[in-house]
DNA sequence: TTCTAATTTGATCGTGCACTCAAAGAAACC
DNA sequence: GGTTTCTTTGAGTGCACGATCAAATTAGAA
C-alpha cells in the first residue's frame, strides 16, 4: 500500500468487492472485476489495499459484524428474531457473503472455523438471555438447547431464503417462536 | 477422454477429488493435488476425465444422490431424521461436499440453485408423507410448514455438526421431533 | 512369443491471475 | 505560479493452473 487516503475510492472498492463476492463467490472474484465495477484501474486498488485478500477479509469482517450480536442484552426474543430477518431481507449481499464464508471458509480453514464458532456462541448467549428474561422458571439446560435449535433453524431458513426469494422467511421465523419458546 | 477403462484408477481419482474438495473447497482443489493423492500423473487423469470440472461434477452429483431422498415413502419421520444424522456422521466428506455445493454453488450458479431447490422440495415431500402417515388429522398446510421448519433446522444443525465435531447432532435432531411433530 | 490395444508418463503449452512500478496527473497549500 | 503531496494510470512481470500429446510401458489375447 503506497498511500493511506482516497477514502471514497476505498469505499467503492469495498462495495464492489462485497457485491461481486455475493454474486460469484470468494474465489471467482478477481481484482480486474472489482476494479471494473469500482471504476478504477488496478494500480489504484493496490494503493489502498496490500492484497486482494485484505479487501476480501475487510468485507468478510464487516459481514460478520453486521450479523450481530449487537444486542445490549435487553432485546426480546421476538425482536432478536425479527432483527435477523430484517438483516437477511434488507442486506442481502452482506448476508450472502456471511453465509458463504461461514460454510466454505468454516469448513476449510481452521482460523475461520474458530471465529465462526465463537461468533455462534455469542449469538446463542444473546438469545438465551432473552429467553431467560421471558421465562425465568425454565431450566438452564433447556434454555440453551432451545436456543441452539432456534438458531440452527433460523440459519437454515436464512439460507433457504437466499436460495429462494419467494420463501417467506419472516413468517416461518415467527412460527418457530410459537412452537419452541 | 482417450480411453474408456482404467476403472480402478477412475475410482481412486474420484475418492481423491471428494476428499480434497471436502478439506479445501471446490476452487482450491487442483488437478496436481488430485493426481498426487490418487498416485497417478496428470496425463492419466485426462485419459479418464475430459476436464477437472467433469471429475468435480461427478463427485458433486454423487454427494447430492447420497443425501437422498431414497425413501420408498414408508419410512417414519424418526427414521428419516436418523438416516440424515447417520449420513452426516458416517459420510462426513460427502456431507461436506454437499453442503459446500448447496451454499457456494446454490448462491452463485443458477443451474445449481435450481437443482438444489428441486432436491429440497423432494425432501420436504418425503418428510411430509411421513408426518401425514403418523398424524392423519393434521392440516395439510400445517404439515408442510412443520416439515419446512424441521428440514431447515436439520440442515442448520448438520452444518454446525460439521463445524464442531463435539456438537451432539443426533440428540438435538431427536429433540426437534419432540417439539415439532 | 508376438502383436495389438489399453494405459501411463511427463515435458510442454497457453491463459488468466495477483501483483509491481515508473510516470503522469490532480489537489492543496504558499 | 511554484512546490509538494496525494492519487491514478496501465503496461508489464512472474507464476500457477488446466490442459495436451507423442512416446513409453504394460496387459492380455492369439
Amino acid at each position: 500500500m503506497r498511500y493511506r487516503v482516497g477514502l471514497e475510492t476505498r469505499t467503492r472498492i469495498l462495495e464492489a468487492t462485497r457485491d461481486l463476492v455475493a454474486a460469484q463467490g470468494l474465489e471467482k472474484t478477481t481484482i480486474k472485476a472489482i476494479c471494473e465495477k469500482a471504476g478504477i484501474l488496478v494500480g489504484s486498488f493496490y494503493n489502498l489495499f496490500d492484497s486482494k485478500e485484505e479487501a476480501i477479509l475487510t468485507v468478510v469482517a464487516d459481514a460478520i459484524r453486521a450479523v450481530g450480536p449487537d444486542g445490549d442484552g435487553e432485546a426480546s426474543l421476538h425482536e432478536l428474531v425479527d432483527a435477523y430477518v430484517d438483516f437477511v431481507e434488507n442486506s442481502e449481499a452482506t448476508a450472502r457473503v456471511y453465509l458463504m464464508v461461514a460454510v466454505s471458509g468454516g469448513l476449510t480453514d481452521d482460523g475461520i472455523r474458530a471465529r465462526m464458532l465463537r461468533h455462534h456462541e455469542q449469538r446463542i448467549e444473546l438469545f438465551s438471555r432473552a429467553l431467560r428474561a421471558a421465562r425465568p422458571e425454565m431450566d438452564e439446560e433447556e434454555v440453551r438447547r432451545r436456543m441452539e435449535s432456534l438458531l440452527a433453524a433460523l440459519n437454515g431458513m436464512a439460507f433457504h431464503r437466499l436460495l429462494d426469494p419467494s420463501f417467506e422467511f419472516r413468517k416461518y421465523a415467527r412460527g418457530l417462536l410459537e412452537i419452541g419458546a
